[in-house]
DNA sequence: TACTTTTCAATTGTCGACAATTAATCATGG
DNA sequence: CCATGATTAATTGTCGACAATTGAAAAGTA
């Protein structure tokens, strides 16, 4: 992945743990020491120190004074509340981009989707929701807002909480083929400059891909509660 | 203030920090250095680096890697930002707390705004917003949607910046007593459990305060080009 | 004088060591 | 055998020192 020029050793370390949380490499929940991080990263304690402060800031790990950092773990409950803080802010987003997006930009979005449409795995109905950064649909439209402050809460505090959580609870079954077509539907409003229509598909596309999540988790819920009675 | 019990050096003097900053007596803009702020509240640079750090990721101070650190001055296309995020985020907070607040939590509403009913300085027009906290009626209003990730938002992260710039760009004129009356109204459709009335209000609420920054601005904008003619 | 180069003081970045706190282990007594 | 309390190992919190980088002052040149 393309890592910005980092010049810091406690810069750089922030975005190797965020990347590390993020692919699952470490687990939800799961104890982190600093003796250990610091073995493992091969830099003392101080720079990670801040680093861990960062990361406790963006709410991808908990701290508790004098007894240690643990990686978030979200209950349902908090990933649909996030759920529903996307759906109003992205909502938000998808209205301003159809207000201030330049032809240009809305090609550059298109091409994002024919990128994604040529991905087998999207046919395979998995891994969709695993591009990152520019080539994220959703990262993309919240730039096109061209407001800075939505730009820095979704992109910067909140986007990488999102992503940790496509990879627990990533959309299975018929979803993404809709997600994707649905995708289609927003840029077209985008590009027809119709920003209440853009605002009103994106807080549905946010709600159904909400709806999708909680309806697999009822499903896993069934399921455990039918193998605890074999 | 009701300092929270603090059980490290880093954690007390990010709150300090942080008081510092949204009272003004750090002013934006101003450069702050380590061994500065090292002296003023005798502690070492390594709590302090990881104090702001802290204050960095909530936007409240800038860094620049080897150059040094700075009080965020946002521009005024950036405060009418902020605001548009308040109006997305309150007015949901509104709508939830419609739905989820308990009779003694709206009562505890009400409790506040008698407070403020009381206050000498807002029928002279200034300082009604200075209270903080659970003295702050939005800040209420996002406690009682009963939304941890909202509330994180709105409380936690986003809460300090805004307090800043009510010091800054504080109402005036008529808009304090027609906030008060706005407050009330909000109250009441909270206590109907009336939802989206809740959340109209709020989002007329907040884009109120916004246009009224705005008109500031914009006669401030006006006073310094007459000035500069003289 | 104006412009470039060099020096240097100040600030930031990093490290290793020590102190304080915690949680688990083990011992002791009921 | 269990509960309670002391001990201890491990982790976190804090500090002071050293290295690296920056920006500005000083010196030199055309």
């Amino acid at each position: 992945m393309a890592v910005p020029e980092v010049r810091t050793l406690a810069e750089r370390v922030f975005h190797q743990l965020q990347d590390a949380i993020v692919r699952g490499e470490l687990a939800p929940g799961s104890k982190i020491t600093e003796p250990g991080l610091s073995k493992t990263y091969g830099i003392s304690r101080g720079p990670l120190r801040e680093a861990m402060r960062r990361l406790e800031a963006h709410r991808l790990i908990e701290r508790v004074p004098h007894v240690g950092a643990r990686v978030v773990q979200l209950s349902m409950k908090e990933l649909l509340e996030l759920f529903d803080l996307r759906e109003a802010l992205e909502s938000m987003a998808a209205r301003l981009a159809a207000e201030h997006m330049s032809p240009e930009e809305v090609q550059g979005l298109r091409d994002v989707l024919t990128l994604h449409e040529g991905q087998a795995d999207l046919k395979r109905g998995e891994a969709y929701y695993q591009r990152e950064g520019d080539l994220d649909f959703h990262y993309c439209i919240v730039q096109g807002s061209h407001n800075k402050m939505l730009m820095n809460l979704l992109c910067d505090d909140l986007y990488y909480l999102v992503r940790l959580y496509r990879t627990q609870f990533s959309a299975s079954g018929t979803r993404p083929q809709r997600a994707f077509v649905e995708h289609h539907r927003i840029v077209d409003a985008i590009e027809a400059g119709d920003a209440e229509l853009a605002e009103l598909l994106m807080r549905r596309h946010v709600s159904a891909s909400r709806a999708n999540v909680a309806d697999r988790y009822a499903a896993t819920l069934e399921q455990t509660a039918s193998e605890s009675h074999s």
